[in-house]
RNA sequence: GGGCCAUUAGCUCAGGUGGUUAGAGCGCACGCCUGAUAAGCGUGAGGUCCGAGGUUCAACUCCUCGAUGGCCCA
């Protein structure tokens, strides 16, 4: 045979293979760049890439997100707008220094300036690249379309600089500030955290559980000791104050066995918590008091190791913070250590004791824990307090508490100056910018991004690290309120009069070398030491990557907001909100970021820096549990891409569940889903379309046109044209998930295992005009599921495209500019006759007589249609043909009613019939089993029904039985949803000849096929067996002879003309056939 | 402690403004087909729709309270 027209896939190349084919010939058709090649008057579609570090590798459930973002960027671009795709890279903080920390074999800030900012900031740079050629690589091999020619940078001058105008911007505005509060710190990176990245380091933890009482100044005569609660006990060292709630009822108590001079304070409602529930069995009240009775109250603070300063110390204070949900109702007050102890300070006056250094840990000099990390120090803390006496009594409970979520390392909670974003003071324009997003799915904006930004808190954005933008404000060193922000690099150039040059590095260490006279007293201004949060750096992409205001107005102007964007769900805290964050603290200085007035009060309608994100969940492992290298169980996307090839990894991904569900990664679910639906595509489009095709048939105008085609060639072509519509609303509306199920479903069911496997015999010539109608419609199905899956899966649908048409699919439409149209009647009829199909199959299961048995006839009720049950009868009628056929009986006719079909009988329902006849409902449900079929039928046609049991006759309803129908006379019967098929099993005699010829057809098919001859050979064909069976050769030999090809038959006798004779078995009877090929 | 999500067949998942008998794929059993063949097709078994209350003629669906798992927050 020659080559073809079409190339066929064979079935043993592999996934991987075709694949490389594609990459090759997208990169040698310049592919991608022709999407990337603005064509006047095309309306854009935004997108933007959240940008990744490259100084770790990739893994599978970036493969999940970037094949969300790859599939709606390449369906809106079928769809004829125009998607920029421009790569970005985030180069800066603290897993780049953390990065190259370990490689140097150092940790902490000190080592790192022994080495030298320069050099560390040096590696730094380079260290951020080390996986970046694996980055690309795997997002070409996975289909990812992005463009890394131009990506930006975050590290890059032109970015830092336009990082500087917005911090200079957010200054001007009053939105920057330096402040002294309460943060998160990482004592082990020496920096301060935001609560966005405190967010992502909670781990459940064991911590102490520790009671103490603290003895309360008094006459002397009775002890009276108060009981706090703490999990932290390193901060007791810092202990000055105690808070209790002003409204909050306190118990004193004394114990039973005791003489009354000892007394325990606390909260009421906690003593049963604290001292179990018997509590009153030992201890006995000796009063009650408010928590504002206790304000004022003096106590020995536990440990005395560090000196007090001037301000108020050891007396109960009353704060409304305090609660009565666990502890004692009394809290030990910390101010360098905790938010609430800080604000308490500073209303109260209290002393600030600040005994920890910036690495954690105690100053050496300190008893007992001196030079030990803080939370080491716990145990010998509480060892102390119980020589002391002061110990109530110690445990440990598990909570929730936050790490770094680099490093792993418990945070603290320190008193530091930082610099701020005041956040706070436009949560409400954030709320209101946010209420515009379409959130996929909405409850991640609605609820948990919504109650995020309603506790906003301000913005920590100062790092004392190293690899960052360098924070651009300057401080006198006279007066620390004399603050010059810088905005550009001119203006540093003008400021410091410095030539900054080609080679200018706004990095670390060699920002921090300009300075300049202050401009309002004698002082020098030098640059705060701060980098900033590498949050901020994404987060400022939207301007940065074109290096606005200096440049490119107009390229921002077109390319924001995004229309759309893509991450996992743990983006909610990070580039979702930072994104948000910096754009509404801008306002007006970022064009666009208003949208065009709103008709009703002629407001700019505020807009969020992205109209539509859909939120991407964890990739867990087949069993359920998050994916870790500890665990082993992190799967190698390369392996993944070479195994199975990356459209079966993308339709697993996109199908097997909503992407904002967390979804098991399992091989086995990868064959099992998208394995089995590319099998049934390539199957589809080689094992029949191809290898038929190439006998001769192309298109042209000798194929008919679609209303003179066969009706089953109208629906299919129907159905086509309703999953064209349906999957193209599904992705309008993200939702991938349902889009790719209905594109594959379609394929499976309607296209393999109904059109094409009805159909199969129309494929095996090309000549005739219903052959040419069954190939012009199946290339016409194989052409729109290319293009309607080919954002989903971009391989294969291409390969085939290019077959059809010799164009890539990405480069075509994504909807036919004219279809064919839907004809819901034929569509209604062909259900019909599928769910007679399935009952007539399960009938004939039940009769156990197989399919290749004919049979005379087949009886139909179909439910009748709400009105005009005439109305597709008529394609009904014309489709009876296809379920002959497929139930290989003679005649299929149609009733009104199954009542011909069945009788009815009914069962008692015990329930309701309890209820009415209570004793009598046996006597009750035997009268109800004996009803006649017919007063049943009648019944349900509305007419009443007694019963009568003993004296009483009364009424049935429907709910007292339930009626069943059972086949009546010698039709085979099967019911679905008020369809009915009932088969005749009968096998007469001639019915018995004819089922004996199929099977001789049958066999002589196989042996044809092991013989080796070509599907188109001719043969001599000799048979020989029993008389009932050379009677049904006879009678059928015309029909066997025009299945099998055959140019002569003899039957019987002399069978040995021919060699190659066989003893074969035809239906339990020995028969012996011989063939050979003709001329 | 609070918020959100999930819980449906052995497994992975659909579903429903509350309404006959709750679906699919895989797996399993049985069978068919043998010109898509290292393919294809069918039939069947399998479910207290997480639990308990409530509303209702009717609850898997709505409400309340729980349980378990996940994510997030404190």
């Amino acid at each position: 045979m020659d080559a073809g027209r079409y190339r066929v896939l064979p079935t043993d190349r592999s996934a991987n293979d075709i694949e490389q084919e594609m990459l090759a010939r997208w990169a040698n058709d310049g592919v991608f760049a022709k999407t990337q090649e603005f064509k006047s008057g095309q309306q854009r579609y935004v997108f933007f890439e959240g940008p990744p570090t490259a100084n770790g590798r990739p893994g599978i459930h970036h493969v999940f997100s970037r094949a969300i973002k790859d599939l709606f960027c390449r369906h809106r671009a079928m769809k004829g707008l125009f998607v920029l795709r421009k790569a970005g890279w985030d180069t800066h903080g603290l897993p780049v220094e953390i990065e190259v920390e370990k490689q140097l074999g150092i940790s902490g800030k000190q080592d790192i300036e022994a080495i030298g900012v320069e050099k560390f900031n040096q590696l730094c740079r380079e260290s951020v690249w080390k996986y970046r050629a694996e980055w690309e690589k795997l997002s070409e091999r996975m289909g990812f379309w992005l463009d890394y020619s131009d990506p930006y940078v975050t590290y890059s001058n032109n970015y830092v600089e336009s990082v500087w105008w917005a911090l200079k911007t957010l200054y001007d505005r009053e939105r920057l500030y330096r402040g002294h509060k309460i943060l998160p710190y990482c004592a082990r990176c020496g920096t301060a955290l935001s609560s966005h990245e405190v967010a992502l380091g909670y781990k459940d933890v064991r911590d102490p559980s520790v009671y103490i009482a603290l003895d309360l100044e008094g006459d002397g005569q009775i002890r009276r000791r108060i009981l706090v609660w703490t999990t932290t006990p390193w901060t007791l060292v810092s202990n000055v104050a105690l808070a209790v709630h002003p409204d909050l009822e306190y118990s004193e108590l004394t114990k039973r066995s005791g003489d009354g001079t000892e007394h325990i304070v606390l909260a009421a409602s906690r003593a049963a918590a604290v001292l179990g529930d018997d509590f009153t069995d030992r201890w006995v009240s000796v009063g009650t008091m408010k928590g504002s009775e206790l304000v004022g109250a003096r106590y020995a603070r536990p440990l005395d190791w560090v000196a007090l300063d001037a301000g108020t110390n050891q007396v109960i204070v009353s704060e409304n913070f305090v609660s009565a949900d666990d502890g004692t109702g009394v809290v030990h007050m910390a101010p360098a250590f905790g938010a609430d102890d800080y604000a308490a300070g500073q209303r109260h006056g209290l002393s600030f004791v600040q005994p920890v250094d910036g690495r954690g840990e105690f100053p050496p000099e300190l008893p007992v824990v001196g030079g030990l990390f803080v939370k080491h120090a716990d145990e010998k803390i509480i060892a102390e307090l119980k020589s002391r006496g002061v110990l109530w009594k110690a445990g440990t409970m598990e909570h929730s508490y936050p790490h770094c979520w680099r490093c792993d390392t418990p945070l603290l909670y320190y008193a530091r100056t930082s610099w701020f974003v005041r956040t706070s003071a436009y949560k409400d324009a954030m709320l209101a910018r946010n209420a515009r997003v379409q959130w996929h799915p909405p409850e991640i904006g609605d609820a948990r991004f919504n109650e995020w930004l309603t506790n906003n808190i301000d913005w920590a954005i100062s790092r004392d690290r190293y690899w960052g933008s360098p924070l651009p404000l300057w401080i006198c060193d006279q007066d620390n309120t004399h603050v010059d922000a810088v905005g550009s690099f001119a203006e540093l150039g003008v400021k410091s009069g410095a030539e900054l040059g080609e080679g200018f590095d706004p990095h670390k260490p060699y920002i921090d070398s300009y300075s300049w006279p202050c401009s309002k007293c004698d002082g020098t201004m030098h640059r705060t030491p701060e980098v900033i949060d590498t949050w901020f750096d994404s987060g400022s992409m939207p301007f940065a990557q074109w290096h606005y205001p200096f440049e490119n107005a107009d390229k921002l102007g077109d390319n924001y907001p995004a229309d759309f964007i893509a991450e996992g769900v743990d983006q909610t805290r990070g580039w979702f909100y930072s994104l948000l964050a910096i754009a509404t603290g801008l306002e007006d200085s970022l064009p666009s970021n208003t949208l065009s007035p709103s008709p009703g009060t002629g407001e700019g309608v505020r807009t969020a820096p992205y109209k539509s994100v859909v939120v991407n969940d964890l990739v867990l492992d087949s069993e359920g549990r998050k994916m870790s290298k500890s665990k082993g169980n992190v799967v190698d996307p390369w392996m993944i891409m070479e195994k199975y090839g990356a459209d079966a990894a993308r339709l697993f991904l996109v199908s097997s569940s909503q992407v904002w569900v967390p979804r098991r990664f399992d091989e086995a679910a990868i064959r099992d889903t998208a394995g089995r639906f590319l099998l049934t595509f390539k199957n589809v489009y080689s094992g029949i379309f191809a290898l038929y095709a190439n006998f001769g048939w192309e298109p042209s105008d000798a194929d008919p046109e679609v209303a003179k085609r066969p009706l089953i060639d109208r629906w299919i072509l129907s159905r086509l044209a309703a999953v064209e519509s349906e999957v193209d609303a599904a992705l309008e509306a993200y939702d991938a998930t349902v889009a790719a199920r209905l594109a594959m479903t379609f394929f499976v069911d309607d296209v393999s295992n109904w059109y094409v496997r009805l159909n199969r015999a129309r494929f095996y010539d090309v000549d005739s005009a219903d052959n040419r109608a069954a190939f012009a419609t199946l290339r016409e199905v194989l052409l729109v599921t290319c293009r309607i899956l080919a954002p989903i899966a971009p391989f294969v649908t291409d390969w085939v495209h290019y077959e059809l048409e010799g164009t890539s699919v990405h480069l075509s439409p994504y909807l036919r500019a004219e279809t064919t149209g839907r004809d819901t009647g034929l569509e209604r009829a062909m259900e019909h006759i599928r769910t007679l199909s399935t009952l007539g199959r399960a009938a004939r299961e039940d009769a156990g007589v197989k399919v290749r048995q004919p049979l005379s006839r087949m009886v139909c009720v179909v439910p009748a249609a709400p009105s005009g049950a005439e109305a597709d009868s008529g394609d009904l009628r014309s489709l009876v043909s296809l379920l002959a056929g497929e139930l290989n009986v003679k005649e299929v006719s149609f009733l009104s009613s199954a009542d011909a079909l069945v009788t009815l009988e009914a069962k008692a329902n015990f329930r309701a019939l309890g209820k009415k006849f209570g004793k009598s409902t046996p006597l009750a449900a035997r009268a109800i089993e004996a009803l006649s079929s017919d007063a049943l039928i009648a019944f349900e046609n509305g007419e009443n029904l007694a019963i009568s049991v003993g004296n009483d006759s009364r009424e049935l309803d429907l709910d007292d039985l339930t009626i069943v129908r059972r086949a009546s006379g010698s039709m085979i019967v099967k019911e679905a949803l008020g369809y009915f098929a009932a088969i005749d099993p009968e096998v007469t005699p001639a019915l018995r000849m004819e089922g004996l010829a199929r099977e001789v057809v049958s066999k002589v098919q196989r042996m044809r096929k092991d013989s080796g001859f070509a599907v188109s050979d001719r043969i001599l064909l000799e048979l020989s067996g029993s008389d009932e069976l050379e009677a049904a050769i006879r009678a059928h030999s015309e029909w066997i002879a025009n299945e099998v090809l055959s140019v002569g038959i003899t039957v019987g006798g002399g069978a040995d003309k021919i060699h190659a004779m066989q003893a074969v078995d035809i239906d339990g009877q020995p028969a012996s056939i011989a063939i050979e090929r003709a001329g």
